[in-house]
RNA sequence: GCCCCGUUCGUCUAGCGGCCUAGGACAGUGGGUUUUCAGCCCAUUAAUCGCCGGUUCGAAUCCGGCACGGGGUACCA
């Protein structure tokens, strides 16, 4: 059997890597990985006006992040060297001027201007938008000569006249594919529009670019976004006439906002990149993609990539495309915050945090949070105050309770079972609740009525700390103050 | 407009002709544990399986039409 390899062929035209190729990479490297195969990443920078500089680095990157290694690319090579499509532009032209040769193309010399006009006439006269095939039949007059060797076409060549090679798609039949999740596929060839494969820039098409490499790169499986659907006729044509085999293809379902559109930045974060800084964890990520248009055969709801691989199959991959919803994907990056050990979950957020916080504090303290915590960011809201007298109060501290406490605590011996002890018998003798002391000690200390147990808190913060901030109440409204 | 793909709880999904008076997970709600929040445990709300017809003893599951949603229709990918 044919080794498997597939592919992620992203633009570099974004700030990162777009959450619905995260997607994407996942499932082609699964399948790769399970059939001991080859998953490789191709540059297709073939459009310079959407070019943005760095974006392949940060696509690459946070490929890394997600802990999706790649077995070619750009940054390490392989055999089919190079992988950006910009550095193999002789292959594309090579073979868009093979396909001239053997009458499945043609050069096109109309203007974009003209194109322009003709699609506003055909938009009046209520016609479906498309190429009207002018340059198709562009020879000298009962020429037998395919147009390549045609002196016509030749000498507007000749003569400097920009031009593009454009597909010869045949006027009559049916284009049918097979794909391994929605079965046949059938488009009529009339309906098809002459696609240009390479650009007047010498630049090819996404559609010339994406076969000739494929191909060349011996990729056996195409799995990509279903928006690739209708385009998959014209790279079936172009198989046929360059005489290779067809790779299998699955088209998966596109992720959705929640109003359903395709996926998009303007209603959704959608780089990885996003998920990194809110302190998402890659395998929570990775795993809550995993459940998109597929489930576990066990039911399992938490899984790793290992696992996926073992049982994953593309042909249960739904074709119902669904709505990427953060709310899960929080459930779950909490409770894979929750598995880790306290050394490496420390460690995760000592450097998420820049090294900004002593990673023995954060051992210290993780206990007392990580019930609390669904993303790596909300350590900061949460724990914060250990590091950083609070400068926000949520509301005025009622210096009357705070000083039964105050002299409770004071009177006990600093540890969690005296301090509760003390504070309970001063509720007691005051008529006060033990509930409400514990409540203004824990504004007083962290500025806020939620967050991690307060005694254990104050043992973390020591005695004095603890005192100190006890002791220095900040400013309550004047009336407030009752002593 | 035309072409293509889709349609099960709010969301992710299970379901492959009888095991479905449709199961699980997230979110929601109620309760328990608790000094708060969270977590954990228990319970619970929620889908006439888009609609209409057909096939069948029997349909969420098969077929047809319609409606709705999405994608494509570029010298963008």
């Amino acid at each position: 059997m044919k080794t498997v390899r597939t592919r992620i062929a992203p633009s570099p035209t974004g700030e990162n890597l777009h959450i619905g190729n995260a997607y994407t990479a996942l499932i082609n490297f699964v399948v790769a990985k399970q059939n001991n195969g080859q998953f490789i990443i191709r540059i297709e920078d073939t459009d310079r006006t959407r070019f943005v500089l760095g974006s392949e680095r940060r696509i690459l990157e946070s490929l890394a992040w997600l802990g999706i290694p790649h077995d070619e690319g750009p940054d390490n090579d392989g055999p089919f060297a190079p992988y950006r499509q910009s550095e193999r532009l002789e292959f594309y032209r090579k073979y868009a001027e093979e396909l001239v040769e053997k009458d499945h193309a043609y050069y096109c010399f109309c203007t974009p201007d003209q194109l322009g006009e003709m699609r506003k006439e055909q938009e009046a006269r209520h016609e479906p938008p498309r190429y009207d095939g002018h340059c198709r039949e562009l020879k000298t007059q009962n020429s037998k000569l395919p147009a390549k060797r045609d002196p016509a076409p030749r000498d507007k060549i000749q003569n400097g006249e920009k031009y593009v090679i454009r597909l010869k798609v045949p006027d009559e039949g049916v284009t049918t594919f097979t794909d391994l999740i929605r079965g046949e596929i059938s488009f009529e060839n009339k309906l098809i529009d002459d696609q240009v494969l390479l650009k007047s820039d010498g630049f090819p098409t996404y559609h010339l670019g994406v076969v000739v490499d494929d191909h060349g790169m011996e990729i056996s499986h195409v799995i990509r976004g279903e928006e690739w659907i209708s385009s998959t006729p014209k790279h079936i044509l172009l198989y046929r006439f360059f005489g290779w085999d067809i790779p299998v293809y699955a088209h998966l379902p596109l992720l959705r906002n929640p109003d359903k559109s395709k996926l998009s930045k303007r209603k959704n974060p959608v780089w990885a990149s996003w998920y990194k800084e809110q302190g998402y964890l890659p395998e929570a990520l990775l795993n809550y993609l995993a459940s998109m248009a597929w489930a576990h055969p066990k039911g399992d709801e938490l899984f790793s990539i290992d696992g996926m691989i073992k049982v994953f199959d593309l042909k249960d991959v739904q074709t119902t495309a669904p709505i990427f919803d953060i709310e899960k994907l929080r459930w779950m990056n909490g409770e894979y915050l929750r598995s880790y050990q306290l050394s490496a979950i420390s460690y995760q957020l000592y450097n998420f945090f820049n090294q900004k916080y002593p990673l023995e504090m954060i051992e210290q303290i993780w206990p007392l949070v990580r019930e609390r915590m669904k993303t790596l960011k909300e350590f900061e809201s949460l724990a914060g105050f250990f590091f950083e007298r609070p400068k926000e109060y949520e509301r005025p501290v009622d210096k009357k309770l705070l000083t039964f406490s105050h002299h409770a605590l004071e009177l006990s011996d600093w540890n969690h079972d005296a301090m509760e002890k003390r504070i309970r018998e001063a509720a007691e003798k005051s008529g006060i609740k033990a509930k409400d002391l514990f409540m203004e000690l824990r504004i007083a200390i962290t500025g806020k009525s939620v967050g991690p147990p307060i005694l254990e808190s104050l043992e973390i913060l020591g005695r004095e700390e603890s005192l100190k901030r006890l002791s220095v109440i900040p400013a309550p409204e004047p009336e407030s103050i009752t002593i």
